[in-house]
RNA sequence: GCUCCGGUAGCUCAGCGUGGCAGAGCGCGGGGCUGUGGACCCCGAGGUCCCGGGUUCAAGUCCCGGCCGGAGCCCCA
């Protein structure tokens, strides 16, 4: 049997120095989200299918990995982590004092036609902030993502930011079923407000101009924001409730110092979402390489007690493709200084102490032993290979106990005991 | 699932129109050079030309199907 060398549709080998960033972005994420509190939550690739039919429908299975197991189960691998959370937060952590705060990485399966940025396996960090009502949880996700990204140096990036809760108000106060209310959010998500207005009208009537108006709004401040809905003339219920937490939170993004802009055509597809929901986005890259919002009913969607709850997900792999495009990416994996050592005895021992002792002090050193090839030929490819310095044992050093460490930058050279020797750099 | 473009050495690609010995640059290995640098010179290895089928005396080249990638639809939780 011929085995294709090609990974399979969608998904990528990922191999040095892209391995690299991708580790950074998980670790650095990982780091960032802890300082705020968040702890990590390691959860199955596969779930029930279930799961995802219950929040999304059975349509959603055309754009997901499903499969029966050999029980009969009907598997799939997880499109995401937040329905997983909430299933596992619901399993086991409801006794939990609130806020439960939690954070995750891995990757995720999507079928679907791959482009650049669009993989059928993909890589995610999040984090989700379960048990609090209030605007400050979702505020506070925006501080980790606003130093999540200053840690991996994006700078380029804004918030374009809606709450689906005040066109959904409308369409409930018009008696628009919840499926109905889906289908026109999900045409608005499209563009194609013409169509959407066109249902929304067989049920609003004239009123139904209202969420034209409001669909057209896009604000750049909080003062254009109260200004356009104080025009818009909308309900007082939607007045106090998302509309207030919707400037709240756009005073918080720019008191944060954070670019960002009220929306109300972003829906973010057909999901759960019942307040705050936003999309991160950089110039020149049509996907946003980031979104969350709050689902205060997912919980119960899923069959447990309703608990209020906001997150976030951010792409890695379009984060390394903004990292790229602001040319900052090479900066995000810093090497640590390499080591060639050359041996040119056979003395196990002698070589391993000398190897020993640099690595302790975090210095990558890889053992060559110099046979049939001279010197200068592993001198050269390490200079070729970009090591920061040679280490030499040869006869001379072994009888004395000592080592030639050449630095390859400077071209300086020093031969030392072999137990004296720390950080290369010293000797330079 | 649909449309268009592409796939030739490890990498970047030429060759394909008009069928006729598988190529270049870089990289890699060896030597020039017995324990010290990226240059230079010489030599070398490395290919089922994405896979399968068809047409033909003859296919990297033309035709059909598939696989993988890119661009765009659909979708994007």
């Amino acid at each position: 049997m011929r085995v294709p060398l090609e990974p399979a549709r969608g998904t990528r080998d990922i191999l040095p120095p892209l391995s690299e960033y991708y580790q950074q972005i998980t670790t650095k994420f990982s780091e960032v989200a802890e300082l705020y509190g968040y702890r990590l939550a390691i959860i199955p690739t596969i779930e029930h299918f279930e799961i995802y039919e219950a929040k999304s429908g059975p349509g959603i299975s055309k754009s997901m990995y499903v499969f029966q197991d050999k029980a009969g189960r009907t598997i799939c691998l997880r499109p995401e982590f937040t329905a997983s959370l909430v299933r596992a937060y619901l399993k086991h952590l409801t006794a939990w004092p609130k806020p439960v705060k939690l954070y995750y990485y891995g990757q995720v399966f999507r079928y679907e036609e791959p482009q650049l940025g669009r993989y059928r396996e993909f890589y995610q960090v999040g984090a989700e902030y379960i048990g609090e009502p209030r605007a400050f949880a979702d505020i506070e996700l925006f501080q980790l993502i606003r130093d999540f990204y200053r840690t991996v140096g994006l700078s380029g990036y804004a918030f374009r930011v809606n709450d689906i809760s005040i066109a959904r108000g409308l369409l409930s106060r018009w008696g628009v079923p919840e499926e109905v209310q889906d289908d026109v959010l999900h045409m608005v998500d499209k563009g194609e407000t013409g169509r959407a207005l066109e249902v929304v009208r067989g049920y609003a009537g004239p009123e139904a101009s209202l969420l034209e108006s409001l669909l057209e709004v896009r604000a750049e401040s909080p003062s254009e924001l109260r200004a356009e809905v104080e025009r818009l003339g909308l309900p007082q219920e939607l007045l106090s409730t998302g509309v207030s937490r919707l400037l709240e939170i756009f005073e918080a993004l720019l008191s944060l110092g954070l670019r960002a802009y009220v929306d109300f055509r972003l829906v973010r597809g057909l999901a759960y979402y019942t307040g705050t929901i936003f999309e991160v986005s950089v110039p020149g890259f049509n996907l946003s390489i980031g979104g969350g919002g709050r689902y205060d009913t997912l919980s119960r969607i899923l069959g447990g007690a309703e608990v209020p709850a906001v997150g976030f997900s951010l792409g890695v792999e379009r984060t390394l493709i903004a990292l790229e495009s602001e040319k900052v990416l090479e900066s995000l994996a810093k090497p640590r200084p390499r080591t060639m050592l050359i041996s040119l005895v056979r003395d196990l021992a002698f070589v391993d102490r000398v190897a020993t002792r640099m690595r302790e002090r975090g210095v990558v050193v890889d053992v060559r032993y110099s046979q049939k090839r001279r010197l200068s030929d592993l001198v050269g490819q390490a200079s070729r290979a970009g090591y920061d310095y040679v280490a030499i044992v040869g006869e001379a050093e072994l009888g004395e106990g000592k080592v030639t460490v050449k630095c390859l930058k400077t071209g300086t050279q020093r031969t030392v005991d072999a137990d004296a020797l720390g950080d290369p750099g010293a000797l330079c």
